[in-house]
DNA sequence: GTTTTATTAGACAGAGCTGTCTAATCTTGA
DNA sequence: TCAAGATTAGACAGCTCTGTCTAATAAAAC
């Protein structure tokens, strides 16, 4: 066996930049909205590159929230351990995080949300690609509450993820970046009161 | 200018049967995904009779929302009546109620927010229908909370009102109804303090 | 009974969609 | 140098989409 030529799932400059596109335009107006055409168009790239990289638009779809879904929690982990070791320095320094998103002019709902609800059913690898994200995302929150004298951090980690994105949702929804603050006060008021036990 | 005949709008079997179908459908599938020819071949209706009443499967899906917020209204102030008068069982009546929702079979989130995530640019007449009625939601959430006292009910009820939003959306994302447990369980820990104070 | 309205089936336009294929060209590594 | 892979433009198939139009029929109103 020779030898395989460039494996799919592979960076190159080309994919990437084409990820990078099909990511701004699908966050911009939607995935069934966005044609892989307007894609193309718009990276200024053939056809077949496209199904050179990617078996279909939804394997390209998948790329990109996990592209997403990296990216966002490097940035997570950066934010982290620049907080340092308190753990109410660190809690407060991942909703600052969360702060950049929504008062970011481009902010358009949360792209992982937006995603499950095209594509409802649980089984499809779009879907599937959200789960992988999202319990990543409430698993850095348990790490992150463990720090905290808190008798089940579990728990309050789940339901401060449900208050994170009741605000992506509902920011998304008003326009109305406030709703951040909102689930932040929330937050602290849990912490306190799971303290308090 | 002779009498109008049905003005647009009118409750007629047609115009009823067809967004009761339009409604399971988008509900299950998703609004761009579902095409009218789809939604009229299980009606078992004709397009002319669907552009008779709309004007367009936006107007369509506008409708639809609206039913469906119509709908839930109703129930909910149904169930709150039933109730009775104290505001704390009230409170519970209101998950309850949800409750229903979220372990019924058929759940694949919620309709409005999935609707502003294929529809995300806040000008649109869906995502507008969906504002008046999330905003009708937090209204609800405020009168009920306003009989417990507590000084600020407004930012409390916008408070619980994130937290079901993000059970509907986690509820969906993991296929786990008990995200609504979380979310009562953290509701009813923010009453206890915010009446501390 | 007659006229208006509602509904039907279906064709149709015009556009868009995903994915395939070809044939030529560019790039790169052995 | 040369062979293999990567990329290109574009045509193309086959299907789906929304919305319009026609012509005929059914239902309802007066």
């Amino acid at each position: 066996m020779p030898d395989q030529p460039t494996p799919r799932g592979d960076s190159t400059p080309k994919r990437d930049h084409l990820i990078a596109t099909a990511s701004r335009l699908f966050y911009r107006d939607g995935y069934h909205v966005v044609g892989i055409d307007t894609i193309l168009a718009e990276a200024k790239l053939a056809k077949m590159t496209l199904y050179h990289h990617f078996a279909s638009k939804e394997e390209l779809i998948v790329a990109v929230l996990e592209q997403r879904s990296a990216r966002a929690n490097e940035k997570v982990q950066t934010v982290l351990s620049e907080a340092g070791p308190s753990p109410r320095k660190r809690l407060l320094a991942y909703f600052d995080r969360l702060e950049g998103l929504f008062s970011n002019k481009e902010f358009n709902g949360c792209a992982f949300i937006r995603a499950v609800a095209e594509y409802p059913d649980i089984q499809s690898p779009v879907h599937q690609a959200v789960i992988r994200h999202k319990q990543r995302d409430i698993d850095t929150l348990k790490e992150l509450l463990s720090g905290l004298d808190v008798a089940e951090p579990e728990p309050l980690a789940r339901q401060i993820a449900l208050l994170v994105e009741g605000a992506l949702v509902s920011a998304h929804t008003f326009g109305d970046a406030s709703r951040l603050a909102s689930a932040r006060d929330a937050a602290l008021a849990l912490v306190k009161a799971a303290q308090k036990t």
